[in-house]
DNA sequence: TAATACTTTAGAATAGTTATAATCTACGCA
DNA sequence: TGCGTAGATTATAACTATTCTAAAGTATTA
């Protein structure tokens, strides 16, 4: 439960309240070692696995939109069919299995630094990614 | 009007029979000089503008997904609010300005090759998409 | 020209997300 | 410790993008 600590003292750090809801979604976001790749329907049912007492999907919703603003969690594009979030916010790439619907890391030792020999005057550049796109065999 | 014949030998190759919605979808995503980048919403409003007779929304649904499956556009994954399609089907990369909310190619020639020094067993590479999202400085 | 298979269409249905307003809870202050 | 208040949660309504449906229309082939 010292975890449970950290992630008080987290949210509090980022002006957040430590509800219940929220602190039961930072155990989940971030209560394991690696870190993961979820859509809101994911999450929504881990948590009705992993909890007792239910969440409602508003709170999801705004629990998941709370800690993009404060930077805890990123969005990944893929498509627009699914909307996916990454616990691990430091720049880097991915692929994407197109046959399991699945996000996978890409390391920045598994791929050499991208780039781009043009400049957009007026703009500065905010990020980079790359999706991989595989299938199977 | 030799554009609307070409149209309708395009599309009759791909057995898509060459209907008067068809052929109009076709004037205005390969009929200027340039590729171009839309999303559903912005190639609606383009038909209305440019068009005497309505093309009805579903209609315009079913060509751009007949249009993606025959391989004459591709879409883009830019963020799961916008879905974008691109008339450029070659392999390049994009800039995305968020201010704007708007898709610049990036070409070949202005970035180098990304590779990737890893492999997923049993998967194969099926694109690799570069996106570069901007904002004003 | 007739038959038929493919298309278009309006509107219904669905899914994902956001808004609303009532209830509840955390927290600072007396 | 208890109170008042600002912030949070909730169920549900509303909204938006997309897909489905089935009826009417059109291109094609014989």
């Amino acid at each position: 439960m010292s975890d449970n600590l950290n992630f008080v003292k987290k949210l509090r750090i980022s002006g957040l309240r430590p509800t219940k809801q929220r602190i039961k979604i930072c155990e989940i976001l971030f209560g394991g070692k690696d870190t993961f790749h979820f859509s809101i329907n994911e999450l929504s049912k881990i948590i009705s696995q992993k909890t007792n007492e239910k969440i409602s999907l508003a709170t999801i919703y705004n629990t998941v939109h709370a800690f993009l603003s404060k930077g805890y969690i990123k969005q990944i594009a893929v498509n627009s069919e699914q909307n996916y979030y990454d616990t691990n916010t430091t720049d880097h790439h991915h692929f994407y299995d197109e046959d399991k619907n699945q996000l996978i890391d890409i390391h920045d030792n598994e791929v050499e630094p991208v780039k781009i020999n043009r400049k957009i005057p007026g703009k500065k550049i905010k990020s980079i990614e790359v999706l991989v796109k595989v299938q199977n065999n």
